[in-house]
DNA sequence: ATATTTTATTAGATGAACCTAAATATTATA
DNA sequence: TATAATATTTAGGTTCATCTAATAAAATAT
């Protein structure tokens, strides 16, 4: 059994390694979603690995059709590529919900984990994943979750410190992750899925006050503000 | 990234590759836990690789101290590596019981991904996930899951057609697993944890008078007495 | 416009896990 | 006990994903 084959059983259309997939889902996030060619020592960066070895990568990529790709020009996904690794995240961001929501898995805790359940080729067990966690929409740092097709029903999602007063809606997710902001969260009662709204501003410092629930209000500080990201309801 | 280190994490004592434990445990069964030592062919067919490759494997991992292996002698896990087998066995049964529990697997669709799901690395997600699951001591097949030490607590379990009448028992496990048997079982009200007795057997063709969780009294066939597993209560 | 720096690619090697074919041990049979 | 049959190992080669060192292209500075 070659060690490409390992985890994986052939099923799926192009099979890919878990590396290969690992490259992917790389250049799509690096390219944001596609938008913008990846170059090779960003890459190798991001990939832990010789720029030397992206090159050749890139090459088996392109050759199976993952890439578009011009040497010297940089590399984004293809259709096909982005297929790939928009399944790929799909499956990332599902186990992160089944890590939170299930086994109480840190925010911290998480990406180590997932990253190696991502790999997993078994399209049932996906399927009935997804109907045990409800059909999640969002993982827990407020990342949409594709759909079986790759589509991504993206909604925005802001921080607070640059939504106008008076805004509802709903927490989605928060940038960083420092145990310690997730522990203040956690003592004011703010998690994903809370329901906040936006009362006041200070103009001075740009200090908020929200109400969370329709409870308690608190004032939270511009860093908090900026930190805490808020989709509409 | 190495092939080797795509899912694993080095924390582990030796830091084996996928392949390496998918042979240690090959090698572990079909040893019958260690009892005798397994040749090179009956492994290579259970690897469904050339025996020059198991050869090859073998040397490697008796370099690890994995195995003990004396030249055309056949091979046997050292203690370091029934270790590590039962680590890999014990991640196995603890996902069985997961998908058959939380995502309704059918019994024949759970090795597949099982076997892939046993080589992720993490402490933290297997303590969680057993926890989540109840502590299990038995896999959906009955077989019992290894505890983080690798001690197994093996408890007998018997086809009811080798039990004397009388006998109270809980259904750890069928043999086989062919659709229609487990489709017979669920009509009947049989499933792992079931707790049956032997009210009589009749003598001229062994089908045996059964009541099941102490409310009704079924008749199973000679065949049906053979493949279902008790254990004692 | 040319020189220099940065970035990317090729060349050549390595280790893991496999392969086939050939050689050698062991075991079974005549 | 010699020979045949079987089991096992060695030898030599492949692919994947990596590496380092050397070269080539592009971007930047002079």
């Amino acid at each position: 059994m070659r060690c490409n084959q390992s985890l994986s059983l052939a099923r799926y259309t192009p099979m890919l390694s878990f590396v290969e997939e690992n490259y992917l889902k790389a250049i799509y996030h690096l390219s944001e979603a596609g938008k913008r060619s990846v170059n090779t020592n960003t890459l190798a960066e991001e990939m832990k690995t010789a720029p030397a070895s992206v090159s050749d990568m890139i090459k088996r990529l392109s050759e199976k059709k993952m890439v578009d790709y011009q040497k010297y020009r940089g590399v984004n996904v293809s259709e096909k590529g982005k297929t790939q690794a928009l399944h790929v995240i799909r499956q990332h961001r599902i186990w992160k919900v089944f890590l939170v929501e299930k086994l109480n898995f840190q925010w911290d805790q998480l990406d180590e984990v997932a990253e190696q359940l991502e790999h997993i080729k078994s399209p049932l067990l996906f399927q009935r994943l997804d109907e045990f966690l409800g059909f999640p929409k969002f993982d827990p740092h407020g990342d949409p979750i594709p759909d079986e097709n790759g589509q991504l029903t993206e909604k925005r999602k802001d921080p607070i410190a640059q939504l106008p007063v008076g805004t509802a809606g709903i927490v989605v997710g928060v940038n960083g992750s420092s145990a310690s902001f997730l522990k203040y969260l956690d003592k004011v009662g703010i998690s994903i899925g809370t329901r906040l709204q936006i009362m006041d501003r200070m103009e001075f410092d740009g200090s908020v006050d929200i109400t969370i629930d329709g409870k308690k209000t608190i004032t939270i500080s511009p860093t908090v503000a900026e930190n805490i990201l808020l989709s509409e309801a």
